[in-house]
DNA sequence: CCTGGAACCTGACAAACGTCACGGGTCATC
DNA sequence: GATGACCCGTGACGTTTGTCAGGTTCCAGG
């Protein structure tokens, strides 16, 4: 028996790799290729694959979210998370998705294969150093608008863009900017911006 | 004549999986592959390869560090420069550093191996869109100094961590600070760190 | 030799930021 | 029905930032 997969990744290098190589290991069969998170879901539904490969980081929506919708549009296909960036937060909200299994991109390719192998059986791989990681450092301390709010300040400059784009005022913006950064135990905004990145908690 | 690869990339994943593909390719060998930038030079000595593959983003050496190494003490490797991001500065400063080629990751496996042949034959090959791109935006504005600062305040929380950094005043700090943020437009620190940080100038 | 640019520094000022204390409201839990 | 968590807001305070004007060195080019 062959197993269906579907390969979502913005990099059409390591894309077009891993469909030649997932051909030659014989039991696999790549039915799906697409390079943005809103393309999943409709792949999906007309491929029907047995088990998808989602990137984190990719246009348009990110893999833990379209694994989100696959698990209530498609249910029959399981999640594997793979991603670049070995953060925490990231385990726990794939987890929470209904993610059967989540891998680095730092891993060679045979632990892939067997982590497919798996998760198509019906099990749930995941990184043994990573889980230890997010079960040591425990969830995200920050409340959903404290997030929202570090999100933002990502991309907004001053404390009016965000405000503005959060439709608080600024008084607000500030205090959740506090709290936020005291939670973190930064010194700053930015600095705090970077360890929220760091942890995978925005 | 089979070309002899170096590949080098922190991603296991991409490296064992080019790894494969380049064998069956028929006339590639991998001689060595590495997962950080300050083993490149040791390895290229020791194996003599024809083309390197080198990561922009890696730990210890970036690849464009690595590049210019490469061209002082292997003269005879040729490099090709492999990234996730396509920036502008990236591309100018790879170019300087005697790289014969230029790929984002974001391109089909067939178009790699293209690549490399040509430049293993003395050729030179360079993304086109982004070739446009750089030409069209020009070379950095800031000065080496103002760089400096701008690359340290992307882990520095505060003006006097800037400066003790870089043994300045933090009068001096706030001066170039203030002269990348006029020249790049932007509104404060952070946005000038991100609009350099996507120039490829930081 | 003189000019210009880049590297440094100082001092001063307004604006933005981070903090604190204090309101209000909703909602789930006990 | 009281408690607590989270959501929003206000006002005030001290600190940090960003800006500007001024100065000193050094070095390369005309």
């Amino acid at each position: 028996m062959t197993i269906r997969l579907l390969l979502a990744d913005d990099q059409e290098l390591i894309r077009t790799a891993l469909e030649r190589l997932f051909d030659l290991e014989g039991d696999f069969a790549v039915v799906a290729s697409v390079s943005r998170g809103d393309e999943v879901e409709e792949a999906a539904a007309r491929t029907r694959p047995d088990v998808a490969l989602l990137d984190v980081e990719m246009p348009g929506l990110d893999g833990i979210a379209a694994c989100a919708r696959l698990a209530a549009r498609v249910p029959a296909c399981r999640c594997l998370i793979l991603t670049t960036f070995g953060r925490p937060g990231f385990l726990r909200r794939a987890m929470e998705s209904g993610a059967a299994g989540f891998l680095v991109k730092d891993a060679p390719f045979d632990e892939l294969t067997a982590a497919i192998r798996q998760v198509a059986a019906g099990g749930r791989v995941v990184d043994p150093a990573l889980a230890a990681a997010t079960l040591a450092r425990g969830a995200s301390p920050l409340t959903p608008r404290e997030a929202d709010v570090l999100r933002t300040a990502r991309t907004a400059a001053t404390v009016a863009d965000i405000a503005a784009a959060l439709f608080l005022s600024e008084g607000t913006v500030r205090n959740y900017l506090s709290a936020a950064i005291a939670k973190l135990g930064a010194r700053n905004r930015s600095e705090a911006v970077r360890l929220a990145e760091d942890e995978g908690w925005v």
